[in-house]
DNA sequence: TAGCAGATTGATAATGATTATCATTATTAG
DNA sequence: CTAATAATGATAATCATTATCAATCTGCTA
């Protein structure tokens, strides 16, 4: 049990909590490196697996090839883009009764601690993007 | 654009749907290969992408270590345990009003095409696994 | 029906993210 | 200060996924 960050764990929360895009393990790892160039990948994993575990940021789930971190812990919703993978934040809540996540915990037998919405379609660019392709091919 | 399925095809389809615990490509390809031994990984990854992309399976996000197949296409959500990454559906619906939907999705700028709620706590197996570490160190 | 163009397949190598290993370095207790 | 212990980082290993490419199958034409 660690309760006090070091140099290397400071830098890498900064890191973090700086990006306002959901950052893959190797790209803190750059970013990290520029402060701190002695570090290693092994480090800044487990540095990012130690910051999640103590809720200082939020490990997501990785949607498209690797693992994403977030430096937003209050919590939020998500969008997708179902083409090129985007992971965005949404700048609202969806709105939903504690009684019905509450009942759904249940049917599920899981004891709740969080969730979250995710939306899943279309990012304003590759909507474009795949417009052009279909009036070219069509 | 391929329109029927061929008999790999049709195994992998058969399988996805006969499984309810959301297999990973790799676990397909193994149940896969007792009806079909010359298939392999390449085309049982080719083929659920095809698949995915017919929309007659669902591609999970990796939550954990690899990517999951799920054959419920129906819309529904899911609830994912902290400690083990298990991943379940929930069989229930968690309702939320299509105007919060709308207006999130408007507000993040995406075509909305569908959504999922999902849970974050600990499943029955592991709350009580902890629940037994706590007692022996506390 | 034979022969060929193009698509499909599967074995295997390559890639990319993550984890394990382990010698070295830093930190702490005594 | 010294011994014990923990943290670090270089590197190798692992695991899922993708790319490559020769072999095979497909439908089509002559």
């Amino acid at each position: 049990m660690k309760e006090t960050l070091n140099a290397n764990a400071q830098a890498v929360l900064e890191v973090v909590r700086r990006s306002h895009n959901h950052p893959t393990a190797l790209e803190v790892y750059e970013a990290v490196r520029k402060v701190r160039p002695r570090i290693g990948v092994a480090s800044v994993y487990r540095i990012l697996h130690s910051l999640a575990q103590q809720g200082l940021i939020r490990e997501l789930g990785r949607s498209d090839e690797a693992c994403r971190y977030d430096g937003h812990i209050e919590r939020h919703d998500h969008a997708i883009c179902t083409a090129c993978g985007a992971l965005l934040d949404l700048p609202v809540e969806v709105r939903l009764s504690e009684e019905a996540l509450r009942s759904a915990a249940q049917a599920a037998g899981i004891e709740l601690h969080s969730h979250e919405v995710r939306l899943y379609g279309l990012c304003t660019a590759c909507r474009q993007r795949l417009q052009q392709v279909e009036s070219v091919e069509g």
